[in-house]
Order: C-alpha cells, then structure tokens, then sequence
DNA sequence: TAGCATTGCATTCCAAGCTATGCAAGTGTT
DNA sequence: AACACTTGCATAGCTTGGAATGCAATGCTA
C-alpha cells in the first residue's frame, strides 16, 4: 500500500494550516495578538456579550479549549466575564476597548495573509478553492454529528 | 472591513485541519499512534536510520518539534535512537518493530480519513483541490523562504 | 418538594506546534 | 594549535487543541 503525501488531502490540509497559522502569527503579534484568539474575536466583534456557550455554539471548538482561550484574554485584557443576571452558573463576556480598537488593524492582516497566499490562483480558482473547503466541512461537520447521534442510540 | 469566515481561506484551512485531525485520532489511537507522529512515520517507513536532521528536511516541521515527538515516539517504543558512528552529535532513529507492523493499518486508516473527507466530490473535483493545496503550499514555502533571505541580507 | 438529570464552566492532563536558548561536537581559518 | 563559526540536538516555556472529569447551578419529574 503506498501513501502519497502529495495526494493527501489530510496531509496537505495540515500543512498548510500550520503555513497559514505561522504567517498569521508573523503579522498579528505586533497587535498583542496570538491565533487562538482570532476566531473568539471575530464573533465577539459582531456582538459581545455572549455566553461561553453561545461562542461555543458558533465555534467548532471544544468547551475546554474555550474556556482556556478566555482565560488567556482576559489576562492580556481582550476580555472581561461578567456574571449573568439571571444563571449564575453562564458568564457573559465582554470586549475591552482594547479588543475593540485592534479589530480593524487584526482584519487586515488577516486579509493580507489570505491574499498573499492565494496569489498565484485566478479569481475563479480561489473561487473553487474556498467553495471545496466549505463543502468538505460541511461534510466532515455532518458526518461527525452523525456519529455521535449513533453512539447516542446505541449507547 | 467585513470579514467573512466562509470566504477566509486561513479561516477554513484551519477548521480543516481541526476536522481531519479529529477523524484520523479517532482512526489511529486505537493503533495506539497520534497524529503527531505520522509525518514522521511516513518518511521512516519509506527508510529508516536517518539523523533528525534528514528527517526534518524532509518535514516542513520545526526541530524543537521534531525532537518532541521522537522522544514521545521512543517513549512509546515506536522507534530507538543510536548514536551516529562517524558524527557523536548525531542520533540515528531506527524504526521498531512494533512501529514497522503499524504502516500497513495506519496508512489505510488515513487514506480512509482521506476518502470519506472527500466523498461528496467528483474524481475531478478531489484532484483539483489537491492540485490547488499543492500550488498554495508551493507558493507559501516560496514566501517564507524568501523572507528568510531577505531577513539575513538585511540583518 | 426531594431527587435526579442537565447545563455551564473550570480544571487536569496530554499532544502538537512554535520561539528562544543552551551546549557539545564538528569545521574552518589563521 | 587556537579560535571562531556552524551544526545537531535537547530543553524550557509558551499557545492551541482535545478528552476526561469535577462541580455548582439550574431544570425536570415523580
């Protein structure tokens, strides 16, 4: 049986993920900024606020990895947790001024980052490349909510 | 700036990368192998006896990194490390054979990873995006090579 | 309303990846 | 030969990700 690195979508898949998280890096820790945080972010910039439950359920992350990116940004001052009113076990998170003002300068070099590494496809390739990503996800996502619903049963 | 998450390429790569990780951990920890480990199998079951150097300029992969998981992988008596006869700095690694009946289950495991990822596409639709991950990955390399160059002209 | 199940989050422990640094062994230069 | 430079690897310390577990607060149900 032979394997083929080249021919791996797995293998290449997390090439170029570690590619994409070292450029990212590069350019946002000047900002103060690390990679974990970014996903957290991009939704606490459209609304804040927000359980930790409420940001899981938009993030494909598990809780604890959450929960530990939190952590990270509240001690570098991204985020403060408040206690919800009315559940006393939910926290609400909340950007600091901080973490308001980096969303532009942390947008765009991201944006740059993206650019730069699709520069060598066409308009229509970078086209096919991200609506490929976006049906093998949703793909992944639903054969791994399917598993987990078998287990459920039969368990 | 909007930023889009479906139309970030760094974005999606990334929770590619989560998916596939999680599907391959799930195939091959019953094998009692990591993800971490697999890069590095791959080349040693091509041929062992190589110095960490050799086999990190065959893995985009940090040295620190490297070593981390050879000794993860000695731990789990996946391979042995000898010291080199000619050079005492150097440690060839040697593939146990615990590790050398592993390829044969592990390998399918991933190509199995790698089929079911890509089940929802053509025969023309998997290999174009391949080819494209294979042209981004060229391209990035070429980049960061390039910034390292220009780094030491400079400094 | 008492007891049980569920939910929301934190904690622990591990893998995997990185940067920075240290150090011993080899190489090269004068 | 002495010195500086380079190379090969290890270590420390960090982030990011996950699984497993614990626990308090809430919700449900008999």
């Amino acid at each position: 049986m032979e394997f083929i690195t080249d021919q791996s979508a797995g293998y290449l898949v997390n090439h170029l993920a570690r590619l994409f998280a070292r450029q990212l890096q590069d350019r946002i820790k000047p900002l103060g900024l690390t990679t974990g945080t970014f996903p957290a972010l991009l939704v606490l910039w459209e609304g804040d606020g927000l359980t930790q439950r409420e940001l899981i359920d938009r993030l494909d992350i598990e809780q604890p990895t959450l929960a530990n990116t939190l952590a990270r940004m509240e001690r570098d001052g991204l985020v403060i947790r408040k206690k919800d009113a009315v559940d006393a076990r939910a926290q609400r998170i909340w950007l600091t001024d901080q973490a308001r003002a980096l969303r532009a300068p942390a947008i765009a070099a991201a944006m740059q980052v993206n650019s730069e590494a699709l520069a060598g496809l066409t308009e229509a390739e970078r086209d096919q490349f991200l609506a490929l990503m976006r049906r093998i996800i949703a793909g992944m996502q639903k054969d791994a909510l399917d598993e987990v619903e078998d287990r459920q049963e039969t368990g």
